[in-house]
DNA sequence: GGGATCCATGTTGTATTCATGTTGTATTCA
DNA sequence: TGAATACAACATGAATACAACATGGATCCC
């Protein structure tokens, strides 16, 4: 097997693979992958197909039961809350942080212009989510602090996996979710980081009445 | 669902073993670790020592490097404040949770218990900082979200990482955290949510201060 | 003496092999 | 007919083998 595959390890293949297969619902919750089923659907040997589920269990993605199986971890509503409800907790303090810092021109112009992305998008649901991702991502990367900027992102490929299952067609949510969006940027823009938290937190709350979610506090 | 196995797998094995020793300093930050070396000491293959360091790659307390080895990644003053706003975000949150609970007799009683027993360890350093720890671990899982105690807990692991160098011995620090505790366990008893969020802010203020940091906000 | 080169050594990345445990099924016996 | 058991199929866990690559130092050439 000398084939040259000199772009990524075969355990960062894998992970991707199957990473990318459960975030996007092709491996649903409850799913029982074994390590086998899967070497052989990316051609490479059981060795890196382990430590990428390694790596899934980590990222609490996967659960490994021994020589049972390797399975793919449902998103409960309990838990989808509970993203939600941290995202309640961070969101507002970023907001309020870049508020307050006096180099914020520069993200207020790259927030301003992800909302005409993701305006841009409306038609299609899953691009539409994804920009709306990367908005509140830009937003925790301003913000500074990466520990937090990574746990968000955490949060978001859960929001992503538990989401879709509760996810219903609101014509009218888009043109709600763009109107927060331009709120936030405009409170953060004139420094006012107590509106701009109120701001996103609302958004939050939004967010989670839109799926189905009990008030979050 | 599934019987746990009473024997650990050679993987935990050697990932409780790296993980304590990094966590305890024996493996300081900088150093280079190689999978055999390791395997060797603990009396395993490479094969369960690989699937280890992924684990504690993922982590963020190795960094693998191709063909070279096993970084221990260091901590930074910069990580190290970035962990201290990381806890001033969502310790105030939870302290503000538990005390709008109706059911917060159990936790109060929980918590003062454990207030007697870090006193009961003033002489260790080391003793006092775990106890310390549970304080507020106890505190984040009355608050009721998994997601945010499991970040609580990596924060922590890694201030003990970080903090170690920079700890200075300051003989009155540790009756400045006792009055603090009980400051914040009495205002959650009498239901002073905002009183209960400023006091433990306040508390991780100081425990910034004590470490050397710029005041975080 | 200085710089480029070659190779010895060490390390990881992956495949393969062996060992062990679990589950479902078929078979046998009461 | 029903239940207990033997067994085959399949899964993971770990060890070993081997290939690819990076590094450092000795060596060679000028």
């Amino acid at each position: 097997m000398a084939l040259r595959t000199e772009s990524e390890s075969a355990t960062k293949r894998v992970y991707g693979w199957t990473r990318s297969r459960i975030l996007d619902g092709t491996f649903a919750g409850g799913t029982l992958l074994s390590e086998g089923e899967v070497a052989e659907a990316v051609r490479v040997s059981r060795t890196p197909v382990r430590q990428a589920f390694l790596q899934l269990e980590a990222e609490h993605m996967l659960e490994l039961y021994p020589k049972r199986g390797a399975l793919v971890v449902s998103v409960s509503m309990t838990e989808l809350r509970e993203v939600l409800i941290a995202r309640g907790v961070i969101e507002p303090w970023a907001a309020a942080a870049v508020a307050q810092r006096a180099d914020r021109s520069h993200t207020v112009a790259a927030l301003r212009e992800l909302i005409v992305q993701i305006s841009e998008t409306r038609a299609d649901d899953r691009a539409f989510q994804e920009a709306d991702r990367e908005f509140h991502q830009c937003l925790l990367a301003a913000a500074g602090n990466g520990l937090l900027t990574a746990f968000y992102s955490s949060l978001r490929d859960r929001q992503l996996r538990g989401g879709s299952l509760a996810l219903q067609n609101n014509p009218g949510r888009e043109s709600e979710i763009m109107a927060q969006h331009v709120m936030i940027v405009d409170a953060i823009e004139r420094g006012d980081a107590e509106a701009a938290a109120a701001a996103i937190a609302a958004h939050v709350d939004a967010t989670a009445l839109e799926l189905g979610l009990a008030p979050l506090s």
